[in-house]
DNA sequence: ATGTTTGCGTACGCTGACGAACAGTCAGAC
DNA sequence: GTCTGACTGTTCGTCAGCGTACGCAAACAT
């Protein structure tokens, strides 16, 4: 396997990182094991260097709902940046693999010292306001075929592999769909052989085929995160 | 009329809110005037003192979405508290009323300075970010007439009148509808007596009958609020 | 005074998703 | 080897909201 990195962590210098990472422990990240639960203050952010997690909102007598998605590519609990630690949304490991994780304290403690840390868990936390207000029309204007695939094209991203465990009802929690309607759009592409999956192991076939039905909310999202981690503040060298 | 005061700068002390009002001017709320631009730079920060301003961001091909609402409880312009500005929204004038704006620079300068501001602006972050949260799974799962009930509420509180400036066609816009069912929604109001408009002028009538139509995302939004800028970290007084 | 714009009422067919249900199939447990 | 539970396929009636479109009246402009 190649080297897994956390690429918040990356775009430390040495020093800081290595200085953070000094604080963290490694931990495994189990399938379906809940890392913070509503309304709960946050014990532990984590760095993800494989796998990946799903943030899930409870409404009342509703199930559940996706409301986004951590990977390498960013940090769970970049909230705790402000300070504050509670946090609305259950976070569920959806694809299993390890991560760093450090205590909610030592993390505050390191952000007062650290500017780089916090200028990028500041970047990290502005993607996921983007992110959540793109999600919110996304959700609202389309239909659910295309989020399916924007949906599995984001996990295979952070996944990092073409095959990971998703169940039907999963992806219909996710969405906040019906099963059988997964089971429809699933099927079709399955038919069209964009995916293959079999028992709750789902392949991605045709990535390219599936970023045609995806909504573009899907490169939206990325450029967003390209975006905004890139002009970013950087402590020292720009102002 | 009562004294206006925006209610996130009443919780400064007095003299860090003096300090802070020193940079700031008063600036007028004019009707549909738009505030910031899609992507955008942020150039001023809002603390109003009446009427209110909503968030809207746009999909390529879709009509606008409201993503977040600000008036007297909060501000336009925390996520400046990250350090970066650029928006994916806009904000758009929604009542008329006064503010006090502050340039971007100025803000950010003051916010090294002053621990409780800092404090006060992480927090009214994070409310957001826990309102756009939940205001995607209501956007999901509830129908329209419960939505628009909260809409009006929302809007009512922080007008802080019984009516406001405000068209079906505008109300299909924030809600993601047509206008055509705003009219069926807000006429059945309408006839049981919840509310009476016309020709843009909205004014509620019975705002406990309005509460019940309403779904918990009313309350439940109302209770995020307080609760978390309740327990934000005072710099001082607390650990 | 007259034409134009703005705001509201309403109707019709359509469609995507819903709720509820049942059946088939595969994997692992015992 | 059978059984049980998990996973997927499919169907059927229902419904909220959509797109579209037309009518009407109040406000506004010239």
């Amino acid at each position: 396997m190649a080297q897994a990195h956390n690429l918040l962590l990356q775009q430390l210098s040495k020093a800081a990182r290595q200085h953070l990472l000094a604080h963290c422990e490694p931990f495994e990240l189990v399938l379906s094991a809940e890392l913070s639960l509503r309304g709960e203050p946050l014990r532990h952010a984590h760095f993800p260097l494989e796998g990946f997690i799903s943030l899930v909102i409870d409404v009342e007598d509703y199930p559940a709902l996706e409301v986004g998605m951590v990977g390498r590519e960013s940090m769970l609990g970049s909230e705790l940046v402000l300070g504050l630690a509670s946090t609305p949304w259950r976070a569920l490991v959806q694809g299993a693999g390890r991560s760093w994780r450090i205590g909610h304290a030592a993390l505050l403690t390191e952000l007062e010292h650290s500017p780089e840390l916090r200028s990028v868990m500041q970047a990290s936390l502005l993607v996921r306001l983007h992110q959540q207000a793109l999600a919110s029309a996304c959700e609202r204007f389309h239909a659910l075929a295309p989020r399916l695939a924007r949906w599995l094209l984001m996990s295979q991203d952070r996944a990092q592999a073409d095959s990971f465990h998703v169940t039907h009802e999963f992806l219909a929690l996710m969405l906040g769909v019906r099963r059988a309607g997964v089971t429809q759009s699933a099927g079709a592409f399955q038919r069209r052989g964009l995916i293959a999956y079999h028992r709750g192991k789902l392949t991605v076939l045709n990535r390219m085929a599936l970023e045609d039905e995806a909504c573009n909310c899907y490169v939206t999202d990325k450029r967003l995160h390209r975006e905004i981690m890139g002009k970013r503040k950087r402590p020292v060298v720009n102002s």
